[in-house]
RNA sequence: CGCGGGGUGGAGCAGCCCGGUAGCUCGUCAGGCUCAUAACCUGAAGGUCCUAGGUUCAAAUCCUAGCCCCGCAA
């Protein structure tokens, strides 16, 4: 059998570990790599290839940066590509239905969430956020909407109390790779039926905006500890220390709940175990911060050059 | 030229404005104390103050250039 001819269509890291997947198969024939164009990055605000260019750049693979995917002359380039199937993981636009179309098995999509829960942007972060217990990755079949498209295969897998965004986010990712790769062979030979989500049990999220990583101290323990797991590593959770004008931002990074209760952002110890803060129930010690300017330190670390004076209160 | 903070014994910081023998909280090592501790007491080792120039009688401190790190912004 000649081996599949597909297209990738993908962004970041998480799109590029799928694609080191799809290179390593004999049968699948990576004929193109779409992503987005390079942006503006870093301190000297230079441009950067993603990771997924920089893999295909380094597999020998053509790359396209379309600014918009729904562009006639590029939908035209794909088609001469000839694809089978088109595969997208984190890709970063919406395909037109010409696109959705155009290869003879379809569009297939990556996506690091149990759909139909947690469509959109920010999966990975939500499920911590809102607390759930597990989560996973699907493969789907792609239409016209937001990650509504038929689903093919799912994968699970638990969030553990020491997951954060990062951790679950390698997991996910390679959860995903896997199931992509495994998923394509039986779907090209009609043995996997799609099925429809069930669209009324569906729950969005949205792309995560910095400002959401602001701590609110009078929320119970828990959901700070749940906002401080889904923020790391980015944007970070932070809160401010009331220092002479302007307060001193203050990013934690790694937190657990603990019992003792105190005023909420209340600074009820900091020693070597960590720096215990009073919530809205309960309260959190954290034992790894960062201060503007410094860089990520254990408490221990921390605490050493900067000491914080029992009773400070933080917003 | 996007904005800003910073590079000081092993770690984290103060000292810099107002040049004049390098300090704090820890860690490490040795000894002591304790039923016990991420506890306490005593003592010790350990520093080209990022690099290269410059100013000066004298530079961690002032001036110039470079390298590196971080926050914001994306």
């Amino acid at each position: 059998m000649a081996p599949l001819r597909i297209i990738f269509m993908g962004t970041p890291e998480l799109a590029a570990v799928s694609l080191a997947a799809l290179q390593r198969e004999p049968n699948f024939q990576l004929v193109a790599a779409v992503t987005q164009p390079d942006r503006p990055k870093g301190r000297a605000l230079k441009l950067q290839a993603s990771p997924v260019k920089e893999l295909a750049l380094q597999a020998g693979i053509p790359v396209r940066q379309p600014l918009k995917a729904r562009d006639d002359s590029f939908i035209a380039e794909l088609r001469g590509w000839q694809p089978d199937l088109i595969a997208v993981a984190a890709f970063g636009q919406l395909l037109p239905q010409a696109i959705l179309e155009l290869p003879r098995l379809g569009c297939l999509n990556v996506h690091t969430s149990l759909l139909p829960r947690y469509r959109g942007a920010s999966p990975i972060q939500s499920a911590i956020l809102h607390d759930e217990l597990e989560t996973g990755v699907t493969i789907m079949k792609m239409d016209a909407g937001l990650d509504t498209g038929d689903i093919l295969t799912q994968r699970r897998t638990p969030i553990h109390p020491e997951d954060n965004a990062a951790t679950l986010h390698d997991r996910l990712a390679q959860l995903g790779a896997e199931l992509l790769v495994a998923t394509i062979p039986d779907y090209a030979a009609g043995e996997i039926q799609p099925r429809p989500q069930r669209h009324e049990l569906a729950t969005h999220c949205a792309r995560i905006k910095k400002e959401q990583g602001r701590i609110d101290w009078t929320q119970p323990a828990r959901a700070i500890w749940n906002r401080i797991r889904a923020f790391t590593p980015w944007p970070g959770a932070f809160t401010y220390l009331p220092t002479p004008t302007p307060p001193t931002l203050l990013k934690l990074w790694q937190a657990e709940v603990v019992e003792p209760a105190g005023a909420p952002g209340e600074i009820l110890a900091a020693d070597k175990a960590g720096v215990i803060i009073g919530c809205g129930a309960g309260s959190l010690r954290v034992t790894s911060l960062q201060r503007e300017g410094g860089r990520r330190l254990t408490a221990t670390e921390f605490l050493a050059g900067h000491p914080l004076l029992l009773g400070t209160k933080l917003s």
